[in-house]
DNA sequence: TAGAAGTGTTTAAAAAAATAAACAATAGTC
DNA sequence: GACTATTGTTTATTTTTTTAAACACTTCTA
């Protein structure tokens, strides 16, 4: 088993670059490349910083367990109508386990308007469009919702929202 | 998660010094010493030739699954007996997943004796006492075996059979 | 076509881990 | 008691990792 053909694998999944998760872990972007072209074996306590940003421990490393990022776009069909006639209530996420954040489509006018970013912090995200289209991107996914589309996605990974209209 | 500390215990469990560890890795013990004191964090290359030598996956050692050196000892009663009323035959280790060996006591005539040793190597070691006493030590356990009783334990774990009569 | 911003890789210097050899402490033997 | 063997720890030196900064390359944007 490589060290460093898995880190990279698993860096590709979350859409870090080497220098983006270097910045987070507290490590040189150079010291990424060569664990991952295997010039260098790291110290359990550099492997450690680095998995930490991607939420993986030094177990699910080693024992090959890399968790799959999930659902993250939720169609309009698939989002269960929990409200009554008046008022559409529409679960985001209703499938994803361990689900720590509910949030719901509402229908009542039009929402805000959200600008682009590029962020990467603790907690869980989730939202809906309301009107027009916006591009998310997630990790490695990006993908334009059209109104009545949802996502959710843990919010250490990566992710930007763009308007193309 | 200390990794020193795990790694103390792990060794411990295996009755090794920190020089009988270090030549079987490959490194020395000052190495293996400061590990343990935490004054040091491994890189993952040396770690892994050090948890080699005990049968322990990187996997497993970040899991804390330290799987127990298991039962070692058999008293006589323990061994089930699988033959017929003209010949006994006690099997060791029944109880011992994944077992790769069978041993059976089969009682014809005394057997021969073993001298003291002081091994580790690739297998598995079974036996019985069949006249006298036996001290065998494995790990860091030590146990004087009468007639009848039985030991079962990976060949890897140092061990020394030593006749006290 | 530049220019800026992004990517991963490479290299000399700094920091940390691993070595080699000493030290101190204990236990066993003569 | 002295001698030997074994234990774990400590320290100066060597080796390796990590850093910092450059490099080469691609991809946007003006």
């Amino acid at each position: 088993m490589d060290v460093g053909k898995r880190l990279r694998l698993l860096r590709k999944q979350y859409g870090f670059s080497q220098r983006e998760l270097a910045k987070q872990a507290g490590v040189t972007n150079g010291t990424i490349s060569q664990i991952e072209l295997g010039r260098a074996s790291p110290s359990v306590g550099s492997l450690k910083r680095i998995l930490d940003c991607m939420g993986v421990s030094l177990a699910a490393f080693f024992t090959q367990d890399i968790k799959p990022v999930g659902q993250v776009f939720y169609p309009h069909d698939e989002l269960p109508d929990l409200g009554n006639e008046q008022i559409a209530l529409h679960l985001v996420g209703a499938r994803h386990q361990d689900r720590k954040l509910s949030v719901l489509h509402e229908v009542y006018q039009p929402g805000a308007d959200t600008g682009p970013e590029r962020l990467s912090h603790e907690g869980e995200e989730a939202g809906v469009v309301i009107r027009g289209e916006i591009e998310l991107t997630v990790g490695a996914e990006t993908r334009v919702l059209s109104p009545g589309d949802g996502y959710y996605f843990e919010s250490r990974i990566p992710h930007r929202f763009r308007n193309p209209g």
